[in-house]
RNA sequence: GGUUUCGUGGCCGAGUGGUUAGGCAGCGGUCUGCAAAACCGUGUACAGCGGUUCGAAUCCGCUCGAAACCUCCA
């Protein structure tokens, strides 16, 4: 297996430090709005490499933070903490945003059947680790305290080390094109980072440490936490190609200085999800919220989209490509999705006949595992999911068979890929399967029987009248199906 | 300005030095009371201009265009 790593810039072999035991951390959402279609990329991304890796029998201890504490709002580290900003203005206590957020964030990755990470760790439940390890940082001489606030010394660190070595910077470039920006007195260098802070009286996110009475460096949290939970060296670091700089480059810098190591074997980052060519993001006000889709209240929206139609959407495209939104290529994934499934449930009608001639199946299985195997690439997955989608159709439409031993292979893919690798699940119906079903088969065959009696009056109007509940009725050779919309 | 990417047929989106990605839409046919589904068939696609090569959309150079990051962001 390959995967690409951002430090090398290419796809390197996947061997993790410990086989059979994976660490992979990855950078989870800031709780204080509700998640939008970029934070479910990087979920479903993510959710996509854990459920391979463990499909490969890897045991993965899977770490996605919640930000809840340090995230600056403003220019210059001068700003606002977000989640007390947000506090303020709702006069909510801050853990009441926190909670509030983090169980709407929760419900959206449910409904995207995103596995929950082995360990959720909150960056305000880790102050004390922080604190340990801006201590190190001090006593290594790479940091420098100025009223209370803790300062990154990049310069110096550069002098040993690369900062830029993740993102391809080099300090001099940093050193001319940072901006000038109000309150950076307090810093040597425009690019040092703070990773304690001084709070002042206005601000409610507080906690003592040896320094002043602040909190913690937005980049702090995520060193420690991955740390404490992974060691001091792990194999996977995730996250969007957003935090790549200075996020997570000031990630590697921290460890380096307190660790004496690099604290990531494999940095593996996803690409954005874009709106007209843009980025869809927060801070440019056009992002989607998860909620706003699946109820269809968006003005850019033709329609709603189910959680299943924007998780396949995402695997349509390979994670490290920006991906364009589109009402036209959500419903292109919503009826692909919907015809991979109703292969699914023909498969089960097929014949098998040990004398049946070979319907290649297995090169379908190795091409799928090829592609997830170079760099998770499940659009080629998704690719020869509809050659067996193609070939069960066929053998349906030819009332061909196929042979036993094919039939299991082609159950156990689509059951591997489809519903454990992919995570998809249909969406067919909710709620009291039986009696729906039941329900079904006793109207089709009513209006088998008025058509029988040529009475197409009446058997359309069954029809046009279940079309209207969403359910479309398909008349094949042997009898009708029935299938919600 | 710097760093990093990208530009594929009507749309989304893989891939790659020589053989059909795939999905959706379209067109023709089969099937069907009709419809839908399904099946079969169907597309002079790789921004432009040069270069390397027996051969490039794929490698190199230039031009044009777009994006992300350089400030919080998935």
């Amino acid at each position: 297996m390959v995967v690409f790593n951002t430090l090398s810039r290419v796809k390197e072999v996947f061997v993790p430090l410990n086989s059979p035991f994976v660490g992979m951390y990855v950078c989870g959402p800031t709780v204080y709005g509700d998640a939008h279609l970029g934070h479910a990329r990087a979920a479903i991304t993510f959710d996509l490499i854990f459920r391979y890796l463990k499909h490969l029998d890897y045991k993965v201890r899977y770490v996605r933070n919640i930000t809840d504490v340090g995230h600056l709002e403003n220019d210059a580290d001068e700003g606002e903490d977000k989640i007390g900003l947000k506090a303020r203005l709702e006069s909510l206590e801050p853990m009441e945003v926190v909670q509030y957020y983090t169980v709407r964030y929760h419900r959206n990755m449910d409904q995207l059947n995103v596995l929950r990470p082995s360990i959720e760790p909150h960056a305000s439940g880790h102050i004390i680790e922080q604190i340990e390890m801006i201590k190190k940082i001090l006593d290594a001489g790479y940091a420098y305290e100025v009223n209370g606030s803790i300062y990154f010394d990049v310069e110096k660190y550069n002098r040993k080390h690369h900062y830029g070595i993740l993102s391809g910077r080099k300090i001099e470039d940093l050193i001319s094109n940072t901006r000038e920006l109000a309150g950076q007195a307090e810093k040597r260098n425009g690019f040092d980072f703070a990773i304690w802070k001084r709070a002042d009286e206005s601000h409610i996110m507080r906690w003592p440490s040896p320094w002043s009475d602040g909190f913690p460096g937005w980049h702090m949290e995520c060193s420690a936490m991955g740390c404490k939970y992974l060691g001091e060296q792990f194999d996977i670091h995730g996250g969007g190609m957003d935090l790549l700089f200075p996020h997570h480059e000031s990630e590697i810098a921290q460890s380096m200085v307190a660790n004496g190591k690099a604290p990531v074997r494999y940095w593996l980052h996803n690409n954005m999800i874009t709106l007209n060519g843009q980025k869809m993001g927060k801070s440019l006000g056009n992002a989607m919220s998860l909620d706003d889709i699946f109820n269809g209240n968006h003005p850019l929206l033709e329609k709603a989209y189910s959680p299943m139609t924007i998780r396949f959407f995402i695997l349509q495209a390979q994670y490290r490509s920006t991906l364009d939104f589109s009402n036209e290529a959500l419903q292109a994934a919503d009826k692909g999705m919907k015809k991979l499934f109703a292969a699914m449930e023909k498969l089960k009608q097929l014949k098998t006949d040990s004398n049946a001639p070979s319907l290649g199946i297995h090169e379908i299985e190795k091409a799928c595992y090829d592609a997830m195997n170079d760099d998770f690439n499940s659009p080629m997955v998704i690719a020869g999911l509809f050659e067996a989608v193609r070939v069960i159709n066929s053998q349906k439409a030819a009332e061909g068979s196929i042979q036993p031993a094919e039939f299991d292979v082609l159950n156990n893919l689509l059951q591997n890929f489809v519903i454990d690798i992919l995570g998809l699940k249909s969406e067919e119906v909710a709620g009291d399967h039986e009696l729906v079903d039941g329900l079904m088969q006793t109207i089709i065959q009513l209006r088998q029987e008025a058509r029988g009696r040529k009475d197409y009056a009446t058997s359309d109007l069954i029809r046009i009248k279940l079309g209207e509940l969403h359910i479309d009725l398909k008349d094949g050779k042997e009898g009708t199906n029935w299938q919600k919309r």
